[in-house]
RNA sequence: GCUCAGUUAGCUCAGUUGGUAGAGCACACGCUUCACACGCGUGGGGUCACUGGUUCGAGUCCAGUACUGAGCACCA
């Protein structure tokens, strides 16, 4: 067999994906047990204008972890993918190409016309974020996919929106709402992101009195916004202004007059402690305005430049132009007290980062009350959904809640979900789930459907049960059965509101149901720079480049190595540290493989009494004299006499060791991953594969597996090794879909018969093999502990030679006194003692009888090693060394005996632990008397 | 202003019932050891931000301080 000394990740990625696809292997369907459990995860859509990020690969990753896991354990599993119309994102692009390539405006072509050029936008693009997908291994239900506009949705959303609308909980009405200038519609308060700037200004304008020399001064940080004025306040009980209330303003540019109103509002210790009034631009001043029965004055245009109601030399300027100008006029008319430098926080649309407008406009609104109580409830009495983290993301979730205001849901925008209400003629409104619904209700078919079209967001809070088939008329269907709710949302805490939140509220509403049992929330990865990556600061890492550079496994278990929830700072050494795992996993099997003649995957090399017990269960207890032929062969493992011969039951330390290592990194690779800690599970199999297989057991059992004989010894070692390996392989294929199924298919005897019993009739791929849950009767602590005295052993004894300078290739002779039970264990493992420690002897004593010209380390169970050096030792490095050491002792030994004369430690510490520390001390006394000795006899 | 999180080796980060401080990278020394130099072996390196408290014992619990970051509120 040919294979390559380096990993090559693009030839495994290239050759897999495209089969599991089309083997079916993504697919619920492929679950052949009609009584398997099942496990679902929905996709959060990723915009069809998106292309993969550093987010959607973590956030992707975890997620194809926990289903490939499952779907190993024969759970019937699905990944619903799919793809969100992102409304605000397309119509830019949209309205951008027409603009480049037309020089139009969407108002030049129409709605219709602008329609179909969004379409074929989606159809030319929206695919992108999807085929990245496939190239990141995600294990998806392709069949399945779902977007937010495909007919199905579109009717759920127009379904709720009837529904809420004929309960009250929507409405039409005129706000002051959030409005983003340059995407031209309103947006809600949760797109809404502040920003705080420090080079803002406070602009204190005086406000002549009418009928008197007096002014008025106020204090605003948007000076423009003056024009649109239709009072002044201050707090009724502020003694400064008390004679002014009731008087009238000239207001300046304008020539406008205005009255002095008293407010509550108002605060007298802030600024002036009087405030300009202006109803139609701030939320404030808007319920002031209502209070005091003032005009809403609106003097913006829809791009934020100045209108009609405005002065003529203002009308069509920009808001911040006119902002210089109006500070301008005041300073000309002498009406400018002071300009200060003022640390502002702005509003800011979230998406184009342009400040938002605050605007008196009419839209349509959702009351959330009763869909709030709901999620309230939900959490209250069943604490659900459960976060991970809990801290902070539970009460983040439910402040939010509990101070939730109306949701503003109309956008003006095309592109979307349009709002399914109709006017007459005369404006009067009726919502209905069609114009011929409409029309009914109306009486009359001269009705024209609203301009505007649904926030995104509206849609996406229906994703949990529209991608399963609800309608609002079909309400039932046998995946909304099967997989609702799913079992976990993998997200990032950016959407807790605008999403988690409301999928929540709408899935208890229109079924019943919760969406999800847990609620998963990733961190940010961040840039180089510990920013968030963004193309402002180009500190962004393309997954798509990590991919070819290092590798999409390797890219994969990095992401999943990252604590879950913790934000990360992006850092190529780190993936690096996987990208040679990825290679020492191709190595170490490549040496396996190298050495396959004569081997097999077969399970019961690693428990062997499974295998007795599952033949006397087959044959029975007894040997009967109906015993027949074909029996025969399984005779000697059941017989103890047979047994001794066969190598398939005669496991030497290290095997015992390795499975009960195995075993054990099972049980808390599973433990780890139930909880979300992904990062436990990715090192313990680090550790496991790197440390134990490679380091320690490939090395132990190399001798015997590269043996030139063929003989049942060595095929049953190199069956036992490369069994190993095959259950590490599919420990970690959640990580590593495609390294671990390249190898997979080439270990001897693979096949279909390794899957989970729920696809024994799929084709053979290691992506539906058992999922090893590990076996707590396999781990063996005795194996454990002697084979940690063979390592320590081997390590003291390389430690010397590094520390003596010894050549490697000068072999040695090792001394060690031990105990009977020591000396076993020592004896058993000789050759590969030698072999590691490059020596040519061992010698196992009772008491050290070494040459004073030795260097001597001290074991543990009061073992001793030495090392003869005639000739070759340092006397003054060996006498530093062994100081070195003693040093370490002493100071452990201080410390321990510090608290043994401590009588409150004595008293009141559990017994157990004042034990395990008089053990600790008399140990150090031990190699502390070793090393003295040691000492004694260099000098 | 309120709330929350973080502060552990040069760097990036683990450390969940309080009981010998860990990893990877980097660094130093030595290796053509027949799977792997994307490697092997060995080693150095931390009063766990600071102050106080609880406890026999605190990186871990409590209070406060400093710095960093996030969310919410305010923002005339």
């Amino acid at each position: 067999m040919e294979i390559p000394k380096a990993y090559e990740p693009k030839t495994a990625e290239e050759k897999h994906y495209r089969r599991w696809e089309l083997a079916g292997c993504f697919a619920p369907e492929i679950n052949e047990n009609r009584d398997a459990p099942k496990y679902s995860i929905v996709i959060p859509p990723p915009n069809v204008t998106g292309s993969l990020h550093m987010g959607h690969a973590l956030q992707h990753t975890l997620m194809d972890v926990l289903t490939r896991r499952k779907r190993m354990q024969g759970f019937r599993t699905l990944w619903l993918p799919g793809t969100d119309h992102a409304s605000i994102s397309v119509q830019r692009k949209v309205v951008e190409l027409l603009r480049k390539e037309e020089g139009k405006t969407p108002h030049d072509i129409g709605r219709e016309e602008f329609l179909k050029r969004a379409w074929a936008w989606k159809e030319k693009y929206g695919s992108t974020i999807t085929d990245q997908m496939r190239r990141e291994g995600a294990s998806v239900d392709w069949s399945r996919q779902r977007f937010t506009m495909d007919e199905s949705l579109s009717k759920a959303v127009r379904e709720v929106f009837v529904r809420l609308y004929e309960e009250g909980w929507i409405y039409r009405g005129k706000r002051i709402v959030n409005w983003c200038p340059v995407d031209k519609t309103v947006i809600s308060d949760a797109e809404v992101k502040d920003e705080t700037r420090k080079d803002g200004k406070l602009t204190y304008l005086q406000y002549p009195v009418k009928n008197s020399d007096r002014k008025i001064t106020v204090a605003t940080t948007r000076p423009e916004t003056m024009l649109g004025d239709t009072a002044v306040a201050v707090n009724p009980t502020d003694e400064r202004y008390q004679d002014l209330i009731g008087k009238t303003i000239e207001l300046p540019l304008t020539g406008r007059e205005i009255p002095i109103v008293a407010d509550e509002y108002v605060d007298a210790e802030f600024g002036t402690g009087a405030v300009k009034i202006t109803p139609a631009h701030d939320p404030n001043d808007y319920e002031v305005g209502l209070r005091h029965n003032l005009p809403q004055l609106v003097i913006m245009n829809e791009d934020a430049t100045m209108n009609e109601n405005t002065p003529a030399d203002f009308v069509g300027l920009d808001r911040f132009v006119a902002r210089k100008l109006v500070v301008e006029r005041f300073e000309e008319l002498g009406l400018l007290e002071k300009n200060e430098d003022y640390e502002v926080t702005l509003p800011t649309c979230e998406r184009c980062k342009n400040i938002i407008e605050p605007l008196l406009s009419e839209q349509w609104f959702c009351k959330m009350d009763e869909m709030r109580d709901l999620a309230l409830n939900l959490m209250r009495e069943e604490k659900s959904p459960q976060f991970y983290p809990e801290v902070p993301n539970e009460k983040v979730y439910t402040v939010w809640l509990e101070n939730l205001k109306d949701w503003t849901i109309s956008r003006q925008l095309w592109w979307g979900h349009p709002i399914p209400a109709w006017y007459d003629e005369n404006g009067n409104a009726f919502v209905a789930r069609s114009f011929e619904e409409a029309a009914e209700k109306a009486g009359t078919s001269d009705l024209k459907q609203d301009a505007d079209s649904l926030d995104t967001w509206f849609s996406s809070a229906l994703w949990a049960f529209s991608t399963f088939g609800w309608d609002g008329e079909i309400t039932e269907t046998e995946d909304l059965n099967a997989f609702l709710p799913t079992d976990v949302l993998v997200t990032g805490r950016d959407i807790i509101f605008l999403w988690v939140s409301r999928m929540v509220m709408t899935t208890l509403k229109f079924v019943g149901k919760k969406p999800f049992d847990d609620v998963l929330i990733t961190g940010t990865v961040l840039g180089k720079d510990g920013k968030p990556m963004s193309k402002r600061l180009n500190n962004g890492v393309d997954p798509l480049d990590m991919f070819d550079k290092f590798g999409v496994d390797a890219t994969r278990i990095y992401l999943a190595s990252i604590a879950t929830g913790a934000d990360i700072r992006w850092n190529d050494q780190q993936i690096e540290t996987f990208r040679n795992f990825a290679n020492k996993i191709w190595n170490a099997s490549r040496f396996c493989l190298l050495n396959s003649d004569g081997a097999r995957v077969d399970y019961y090399f690693l428990n062997p009494q499974a295998e007795v017990a599952e033949i006397k269960n087959l044959i029975g207890d007894e040997l009967t004299d109906d015993f027949d032929e074909e029996d025969e062969e399984y005779l000697d493992k059941i017989d103890p006499e047979f047994a001794k011969d066969n190598p398939k039951e005669n496991l030497s330390i290290a095997d015992r060791w390795i499975i009960s290592r195995l075993n054990r990194t099972a049980i808390e690779v599973n433990r780890a991953l139930d909880r979300y800690f992904y990062h436990e599970a990715v090192s313990r199999l680090y550790h496991f594969f790197w440390n134990d297989f490679c380091d320690w057991y490939i090395e132990l059992v190399k001798d015997e597996i590269t043996s030139e004989e063929p003989n049942i010894w060595r095929d049953a070692a190199r069956s036992r090794i490369i069994t190993v390996l095959e259950q590490a392989l599919r420990l970690l294929h959640p990580f590593m879909p495609f390294l671990t199924e390249e190898l997979w298919q080439m270990l001897p005897e693979t096949g279909s018969n390794l899957h989970n019993p729920a696809y024994e009739g799929a084709e053979k791929t290691i992506m539906l093999a058992d999922f090893p849950m590990g076996d707590a009767n396999l781990i063996d602590e005795r194996a454990e502990s002697e084979m940690q005295a063979v390592i320590e052993l081997i390590s003291k004894a390389r430690n010397i030679r590094a520390e003596m300078n010894i050549k490697p290739s000068e072999r040695v002779s090792l001394l060690v006194a031990a105990n009977g039970d020591s000396q076993r264990v020592f004896a058993e493992n000789e050759s590969q003692i030698l072999k590691l420690a490059r020596a040519n002897d061992l010698r196992l004593t009772e008491k050290l009888e070494a040459p004073r010209q030795s260097a001597r380390a001290a074991l543990s169970g009061s073992a001793e090693l030495a090392i003869p050096l005639e000739g070759l030792i340092d006397f003054a490095k060996e006498i530093e060394r062994v100081e070195k050491e003693l040093a370490k002792l002493n100071t452990e030994a201080q410390r321990l005996n510090a608290q043994l004369t401590n009588e409150n430690f004595v008293s009141r510490a559990p017994q157990e632990k004042v034990e395990e520390i008089r053990a600790r001390v008399v140990d150090i006394e031990q190699r502390t008397k070793t090393l003295n000795q040691t000492l004694e006899a260099l000098d």
